[in-house]
DNA sequence: CAAGCACTCTAGTATTCAATTGATTACTTG
DNA sequence: CAAGTAATCAATTGAATACTAGAGTGCTTG
């Protein structure tokens, strides 16, 4: 085998690697299998996708060791091989926030100007997580608060947020994070609570760059 | 705009960094890219591409924000975006040590078992650096070393170590470097240094490594 | 300003990939 | 063990990508 064979088949393995996160899908389903294992009906209903259709990107993710599955009975769960996979889904979107010309432009389209939700940032948010004054509220769907959560958030999905308004106190700071600094679900929570008086931020990034930057969580239990 | 169009357009855009790193000979050029910029001749001689194939390949990684280009005269010089980019090929090669069983058997084919070469890392290896009796081995191309070296590391590629074996004292310690950890001529230095007598070790990883990892460089001057 | 050079673009072809459909496998439960 | 369910596989279609060859662009140099 001469150099060039060498690289040739060292870089085609890599390229493997590379070829999994060349689908909007299949990054889709890598944030998704962050926050919680998932099994195929699940992540093909989240993301309108057939089911057929999952099951294959799902083939491409495990072969490309990105993915990882435990199968019970008649289901398949699936969820992140280890931390690394997660930090290559935070590398893509770190040069994502270098192409801000597009992203942002998508952003804002969806969400309008984010700055003026005054994110707080992971270390802020830890020096204070313990404050009487600080509530912190998570506002994914239940089953990924119950996978994992901020030590001593509260568990209020967004779309309930409004119905039980009643269960936050107006006089508390409330800081709301959600899958990560792309997903949606903090932005509408912060904006429906800053509407109706409450004093509301929203967590820069999410639970899973929580949980890889080391910082303490808490399992199982709904507050 | 509804939620699942945002999405769709939102992980779109981050996988067309995905698909910048779908291609076994752009991750090549990013490995290249981060011992030094080159032009386009220059990349396509080192990777066997044609100019005009090398070319596109760069037009892709560039529409990625993954490159940058400095136009000089008739030339075009590349070189990578910034650190970020870098650290999203490190994602990759990381996840590529989990792929051991092909990987693995890529090194070990080309290069023997590599852990008899007592690799020593980064940390330890700035920890001596200044030793007296110790050399730091460059044995990358001298274009690259030029660009940037570990500090007080002297330059013999390794295509011209056995020739100038008179250069290094046996009673030294030698510790030899290249582009990477999947770059062979550290190995192939190491390999020839001990067969000849001298009490020589590989670094783990590679300059751009280093370099990423704010640990101090030296530019110019060949010693 | 003509010739040479480095690079890029355009077309054309071969290959690979994504998504759909329908069939099949593997497991569970009555 | 038959029926039902979740997941996967196989085959097909259309779209995207990789590579080549040749033309074209823009800069430099005699």
């Amino acid at each position: 085998m001469g150099h060039r064979e060498f690289k040739d088949a060292l870089y085609a393995e890599f390229a493997r690697i590379g070829k999994a996160v060349a689908s909007p899908h299949r990054l889709e389903f890598l944030d998704l299998l962050a926050q919680r294992e998932w099994n195929v009906e699940e992540l093909a209903g989240e993301t309108q996708l057939t089911v057929a259709n999952a099951s294959q990107h799902l083939q491409i993710l495990r072969a490309a060791k990105l993915v990882s599955v435990r199968r019970d009975g008649n289901y398949a769960y699936y969820r992140l091989a280890d931390d690394r996979a997660y930090r290559l889904w935070q590398a893509i979107r770190e040069l994502g926030e270098v192409r801000l010309a597009e992203i942002d432009r998508i952003v804002r389209a969806f969400l309008g100007n984010r700055d003026e939700l005054e994110p707080i940032d992971a270390l802020t948010l830890l020096g204070r997580i313990q404050d009487e004054d600080l509530v912190v509220l998570d506002v994914r769907p239940i089953p990924e608060y119950q996978a994992g959560h901020l030590p001593g958030a509260r568990s209020i999905p967004v779309g309930e947020l409004e119905a039980r308004l009643g269960e936050l106190r107006p006089d508390q700071e409330i800081v709301a994070y959600c899958r990560g600094p792309y997903c949606v679900y903090a932005d509408e929570a912060v904006e429906l609570l800053t509407a109706r008086g409450y004093l509301a931020r929203r967590f820069s990034h999410g639970f899973p760059d929580w949980q890889v930057a080391g910082l303490p969580v808490e399992r199982e239990g709904i507050s």
